[in-house]
DNA sequence: ATGAATTCTTGCCATTTGGCAAGCCGGGAA
DNA sequence: TTCCCGGCTTGCCAAATGGCAAGAATTCAT
């Protein structure tokens, strides 16, 4: 049933199997239908989800009421809005099921109870989000040192699922480039 | 004499100010002086510090052997290096003084000590990884979002200080461009 | 003080990316 | 089937940014 969260919560040695179990136990299935929203803008983010099947995306409005895509989330992992969910703050982002999607989730208060009695999924919350900052300061590199190509390539090697669920303007607005740009670059590309 | 660290440690309201007052206690202070590094390129950062004087710069090299800025520090911020302190892995960044510096500095087994002993500092830890995440993605969102003119005044009005200490063609690799180009902005932006 | 090295600016031109509008394509609704 | 609509591509041109090299300004070491 929960084999997957329990592998999740292991694979960083931080939890053992017998203690991921007991975990993972304080995690209740959820579902969310394709265009659903997991988190809307102007709420408090109140849920803490490990994805486990489907697609997710994250995005955001700029000044000019434009649509950008800031991120996806695909299966095994997890699903947050960091800053409205630790700092109880109103988010600036959306999330929304690309597809229809399972996962395994805990409330705020869950998730504090849970790292307040379980020191190890402490450690275990701590890993997942210096993860986070870690790949986004990677994507910050790559936004200032490759070119829009180079970053679309990259994202193709990385994430390939992604472009099988989301449409390309979706793509481009993450990889920080217009539509038109996007479909231009993959013109070049396939001409390789 | 540590009044400055304590002041921070409040200023969350996650630790309160007797508390704040015995966990600064555990840091002592350190110097750094202008140029020497604080963190470098393959080691594992073992320090974690509260900028007090100074400045300091992030930076890596790209593929093609750049130096690329990636971040800057100024008094009363925390100085780490999120990855390498806590996975225990190389760094792949370097941290150099920009001026001569003086703060406030654990080692990680002090850090995790502390973490230990004093469950409002692990709040507090935690409240500065999430600060530094929310601060990501943010410029994040301008990288993709507004054109370098923008992101430039942004940072003038953010952080002034910076352009006291920090050449310029660091300061424009940071905003994702080239020091030809922030030069030219600069000229446009001086007509107005 | 002197010379060397670095930083910053500028001109010229190339490349990348964007804006807009038209058209094409494919899927869903009736 | 037929229509419609959103998604994708493409052509044309403009704007933003980069690459390179020269020179001016500044800093640094001796």
């Amino acid at each position: 049933m929960k084999e997957n969260l329990i592998a999740f919560l292991t694979t960083s040695s931080l939890v053992t199997p017998e203690k991921a179990a007991e975990i993972a136990g304080h995690f209740t299935f959820r579902e969310i239908p394709k265009n659903a929203f997991f988190l809307e803008e102007g709420k408090i983010a109140n849920n803490y989800l490990f994805l486990e099947k489907g697609f997710m995306r994250v995005f955001a409005y700029d000044m000019d009421g434009n649509d950008v895509t800031t991120g996806f989330a695909a299966p095994r992992q997890v699903v947050l809005e960091v800053s409205s969910f630790f700092n109880r703050t109103r988010s600036q982002e959306n999330i929304q099921a690309l597809t229809d999607c399972e996962g395994w989730g805990l409330t705020y208060d869950e998730l504090n109870q849970l790292f307040h009695a379980r020191p190890e999924f402490r450690e275990f919350g701590r890993h997942v989000l210096v993860n986070a900052f870690t790949t986004l300061k990677t994507r910050m590199l790559s936004m200032i040192t490759e070119t829009a190509e180079q970053r679309y390539t990259g994202l193709l090697n990385t994430n390939p699922a992604i472009f099988q669920h989301a449409p390309l303007k979706n793509i481009a607005s993450y990889l920080g480039i217009t539509d038109t740009s996007l479909s231009r670059i993959r013109k070049e590309f396939s001409k390789k």
